[in-house]
DNA sequence: AGCCCCTGCAAAGGTTTTGTAAAGGACGTA
DNA sequence: TACGTCCTTTACAAAACCTTTGCAGGGGCT
């Protein structure tokens, strides 16, 4: 199911989206201010992000530009209010995707949303990038960027996080792990995987003493939540 | 000057829209009905069209498909009456880029149709000539200019700046540029790769310590920045 | 609770990988 | 032949990384 982050402070229109896309089949969650979008879009993973222009606390086009910062690159919808035209283009210039002006039409709405989907699907059969929390895994680009910003993170430990990323929520056990990350030809003492692991976790995990991406499982090994 | 090909019938928009177009810089040429407009969307080279809906003979979606199916791949605007929010979906189905309800705001169509062109300008920028600081390589000249001022670089050197750029982003092994850049035949050692990026970072990087274009992954191969 | 095994993680070598100079071969040209 | 250019290989120092080890702390079973 797509999911769909709308972040919008008017009731009226929140609820009405709201309905109307959950009976199109997409799960929806909203967030009411600028700064509680950001938080949202940045910390969960979305399909689709409808974002209003005009927020409390902090602008649509802020979030935009900060999401994009960051390197989250989900498609972003900007709703506008009539006559807002610059603002359109500043919008686009800021990372937005589209724009819709207010008052727009359910159709209309809901075909944009269909053409975002539609491009990102085309985009993700070639791009391999990974997203949990403000952490972008990408595997091509052999990269790991924490809130926009390059973490160093040596090859292994790289190997190592994709791993398990691509098996997420299945619990791996450390022979396992040493065969598939660090091919069957090298036995190192079992005790290697924890050591990386725990670098691993300095580098992604926001609290160090309670990770909630790799976990452990006692007796058994790792596993990615998921 | 980009070239903007303007489908509509009524005499009063076309001239409209034609004047405020030509003021801001554009050269536009109009057809009057579906046939005409067809014909001169697909034996001219246009940067964007608009293309009405209603159009005598032949309607603007017809239009639109028949240039799809010829592969013609020019950024179509639709341009629809109010009301007609169905017939947006069924344009962007037919492979139209955007559209426009009418009556339209003179600074949206703009703003519409500056998004288009600034889209085909980022995908063709496959111009063969890729510039960073001071360096410019053109692949179709094989040559690399530095400050202005040619560059000696060899040809297996080129090969490899060229495809390291046309991967830019992109951490690639040493098997794979051996691979690629080599071509499979040959079989020379590992480090050969290593002593040809030494040169070229002689060459053009700005400081030899620290370089900021060719970049070593360490246990994985290089990267162009990017 | 008490026990033992398991895990977290810092620190210390040890190992691998990389940068680069230099040597020699292949090839073309004068 | 002598010379120049380009390419591959080699060697070694420097840098980066990995494995091991040890201890502290936690988990789970009786």
């Amino acid at each position: 199911m797509k999911r769909v982050l709308l972040i919008e402070d008017e009731p009226g229109l929140v609820m009405t989206l709201t309905d109307r896309l959950r009976s199109e089949g997409y799960e929806v969650a909203s967030a009411t201010d600028g700064p509680a979008g950001l938080d949202r879009a940045t910390n969960e993973a979305w399909d689709v992000i409808l974002l209003d222009v005009m927020l409390p606390a902090m602008s649509g086009f802020d979030v935009c530009r900060d999401l994009r910062q960051k390197g989250i690159t989900t498609p972003i919808i900007m709703l506008t209010a009539r006559g807002q035209i610059i603002d359109r283009v500043l919008g686009l210039k800021l990372g937005a995707d589209d724009y819709l002006t207010k008052p727009f039409d359910m159709m209309e709405l809901l075909a944009r949303v269909e053409v975002q989907l539609r491009r990102t699907a085309a985009a993700s059969a070639v791009t391999h990038q990974y997203r949990f929390g403000d952490i972008v895994v990408d595997a091509r680009k052999a990269e790991v960027t924490r809130a926009g910003a390059l973490i160093d993170v040596p090859a292994r430990e790289f190997l190592l996080l994709k791993y398990l990323i691509e098996h997420r929520g299945e619990t791996l056990s450390r022979e396992r792990l040493l065969n598939d990350v660090w091919g069957y030809h090298s036995m190192p003492s079992t005790r290697t995987v924890d050591v990386h692991v725990a670098w691993l976790r300095q580098k992604i995990e926001p609290n160090q003493k309670h990770p909630q991406y790799i976990l452990t499982i006692h007796g058994l090994g790792y596993k990615f939540a998921g």
